[in-house]
DNA sequence: TAGAAATATCCGATTTGGCGCATAAACAAA
DNA sequence: TTTGTTTATGCGCCAAATCGGATATTTCTA
């Protein structure tokens, strides 16, 4: 599993494997982050115009966090997110 | 420099370093990004509802990028965060 | 201190998120 | 297949991002 998220599918990618390996529905999450299960839906299908503060809260809500760091470059590691 | 990223204001005052980092101006970063002056402005100053694709563009302006990982406890370093 | 450069704000228009509420469609299990 | 769960969509609504265009306002520098 990488976490490189470049793109809002890749964050929704990530976001949906991170709550499956939670066991939680989406309803779940929704609830922990004070969100519907629409907004998680639509996060995780990869909604380029998300707002920031509901993806802070969808992380949290998983125990994740972003961190900003310097552009790499994609490695062999990351080949799943190309397609 | 920390690059922990939880809160719009966190992410803003990363972006802001990284662009004065690089000698740029906001309008230049807002070109290279494909957005406004306006929209760089608000996004440094924490613009809790911005898009994400918009803050994925200008990290990707700046040569930088989001990466998730597990939520950790705000250390000694991450001090500044907190004002 | 004057003038320029940079940043923060504002108007009107368009677009869209996220809400409540509701349901259809997809999936899994019995 | 049938039932229950989960996920994807739909409608109307309000709020707000972002845009084009423009201008205050703050900051720096000559």
């Amino acid at each position: 599993m990488t976490d490189l998220a470049r793109t809002p599918q890749q964050i929704g990618n990530l976001v949906r494997r991170a709550r499956k390996k939670r066991d939680l529905s989406q309803t779940q999450l929704a609830d922990q982050a004070g969100v519907r299960q629409e907004t998680i839906s639509l996060i995780e299908t990869g909604n380029p115009a998300a707002r920031l503060e509901t993806i802070l809260a969808v992380l949290a809500a998983l125990d994740l966090e972003f961190r900003i760091v310097a552009r790499r470059k994609a490695g062999p590691a990351d080949i799943e997110e190309i397609f």
